[in-house]
DNA sequence: ATCCATGCAAAGTGTTTGCAGGTGG
DNA sequence: CCACCTGCAAACACTTTGCATGGAT
């Protein structure tokens, strides 16, 4: 589930570059952040990714945890999954993909698959509006809560 | 969007004669609520069911409501879109479809679409867990956000 | 008459903001 | 050095809960 150490590299850097003559700064906080979400495969809310960086920076306030991850959010860096605002999750996967998620426990899961990606888009839904992005979602029970009936 | 007022009638019909003989009761509050939620397309929030129902019952509680609303959803008459607890909008609409979601108003507009319900579910998925529901989610900006441009 | 449901108010969550002091470029 | 960041604490928005009263069957 977890990410090789390898593309994890390859992840902080791109995030550090991004800074470069932006006028935003690079600090300490920032990089553990980013590294903390970009590292695993799960996809943790705020709460959790202050929890697991405190270890590494035991100062480190839940405000700033938040200010960081929705500027990645508006660098494009990471996504957001859920409705806006409000228990959001925070996603550094910005391939597109998909989710399985887990009814019971709420785990969501990563899949790609190009054949979801081009969907045709039905008429309508063009007469909706402007798509520009497609996700498929499968949900239900996942092995783990399977086993705990 | 808004539904007409036959297949209105047959929801709440379907809602009344579900309490029957199940020990919960059928108040003024929970038919004027599950009318309001049954009646339109859009998938409102807890607190604009409120302001709505008060029009008809200016007495009623927001906690109400939401009692309510959280009753219906544990009889399986209504859905909630989003993440578990925290900012959830409800859906009356419980035949399976999809959604268009604005990313800048946050409107969600339901559509149905017999194809996206019988998606393959790809073996990386099947290993994760026991897949119940598929929901296709496309995302973009609606007719009305891109004209405020 | 008996439960069950309601409204009120107060407590909980999860998230955001203003400010003074600190830090990166 | 100066703009940008951080941590703190307080504010906020949304949702849930305990309790006494009121209502449906």
């Amino acid at each position: 589930m977890d990410i090789g150490g390898e593309e994890l590299r390859a992840r902080v850097e791109r995030f550090t570059d991004g800074l470069k003559g932006s006028g935003i700064k690079l600090t300490h906080q920032r990089v553990e952040i980013f590294r903390e979400v970009a590292r695993t495969g799960d996809h943790p809310d705020a709460e959790t990714i202050y929890k697991r960086v405190r270890k590494r920076i035991p100062t480190i306030s839940l405000d700033t945890v938040y200010r960081t991850l929705w500027l990645l959010n508006d660098m494009g860096i990471l996504t957001t999954i859920g409705m806006q605002r409000g228990n959001v999750r925070f996603d550094a996967n910005i391939d597109s993909h998909h989710h399985f998620v887990c009814t019971r426990c709420g785990r969501i899961s990563d899949f790609t698959k190009r054949e979801f990606d081009e969907l045709e888009v039905p008429r309508e839904v063009s007469d909706m509006g402007e798509v520009a992005s497609t996700h498929v979602q499968f949900r239900g029970l996942c092995n783990r809560c399977r086993g705990n009936n």
